[in-house]
DNA sequence: CCTACCGATCGGTAGG
DNA sequence: CCTACCGATCGGTAGG
């Protein structure tokens, strides 16, 4: 029991060091010497924790969306009108995306390095929640609360303005996620103009 | 004259596999064998048309960021009101990205691997940028046909859903440039909701 | 967790 | 534009 949870916390570390280099240098930019170097191991030794480099992006990718899916799940089962769904929504999305920043630009950034197969996979996860984002806007031109758009256009630009908080955001800086998450949600639903 | 024609053709058939390749893979993804093998040369050869790799990644992230600053100037220089320059600026910003999406997509992701120095100089020429828009965001403030919102914030958002259409336009899909551009306008300018 | 090592590949240069 | 090559580094394994 003391040994087993000795691994996992070598492989916490493991995965936190790792995910702070590749933000800063990138998943091919980081080599697996430079990750032990950091921990004051040897590189072969990694490899008693992880099988093998991508499995860091593998489990984080997967991680970090299905994080979002979960979230999203329970906003479907809870919230009933969809300008309510979409400040809920939009509330995780900043939170999961926060909360390890690390993990949330990598997730972002550098899931185009997953081998075929994942990426397959992992493409699959990201258009579940697009299209889930897509039927939330539809249910709200529905209610009769949103403009009639393009949906896909309009979930690819809420989207983008959830993914792009992991370029900027600083955690010790003057908003709180939440704050983000209202400010962001106030943008989406009104715009710039004054009415 | 005829030879350095060839040379300069040479340049450009470099660029556009090199670009096109790590729009695929990443920059770090690339090897320069590779845009070598693409072109039938050896990766020898690259070198007498490019001094090296990173001047490939220098050339096409100052050239699309100097795109869009002269473009800046010219809407300010030119457009009266901050709707109209917001319309204009976004059109010209959706215009440099298309034009050449390998290249777009290069300049928004691959910057980060540009040398210190380089990278630096990057960093202030799209923060000239950001300022820019957040003054024009201001302006609009001041005219009173914006909303008063944290224009920092507001700047951020907007360049997100500006930038992100890398990641999602399919130049031979059924809109042009210019439609994403008025379609967008509208979205930043009145957001989902119906008034 | 380490030593010792593998085959592969990298960006780039010398010299023609 | 090529041949021949450099030193460096990569992810990962064998065996202890």
């Amino acid at each position: 029991m003391l040994v087993s949870q000795k691994i996992s916390t070598r492989r916490n570390q493991i995965m936190a060091v790792s995910l702070q280099m590749m933000r800063k240098l990138g998943y091919q930019g980081t080599s697996m010497r430079e990750i032990a170097s950091a921990l004051n191991i040897e590189a072969a030794s990694l490899y008693n924790h992880i099988s093998n480099k991508e499995e860091i992006l593998k489990v984080t990718c997967f991680g970090m969306g299905n994080q979002l899916l979960l979230g999203m799940n329970e906003v479907n089962d809870i919230y009933f009108n969809a300008v309510e769904k979409i400040k809920m929504l939009v509330k995780n999305h900043i939170r999961v995306l926060t909360t390890d920043l690390n993990a949330g630009w990598v997730f972002i950034h550098e899931w185009r390095n997953l081998s075929e197969t994942s990426r397959l996979d992992f493409i699959a996860l990201r258009d579940r929640y697009e299209n889930g984002i897509i039927e939330i806007l539809q249910q709200g031109e529905n209610e009769g609360v949103f403009n009639e758009v393009n949906n896909k256009f309009a979930a690819l630009t809420l989207l983008s303005s959830l993914n792009w908080i992991v370029e900027w955001y600083k955690p010790g800086g003057n908003m709180s996620p939440d704050e983000v998450a209202e400010k962001l949600t106030d943008f989406i639903l009104s715009g710039l103009k004054k009415d």
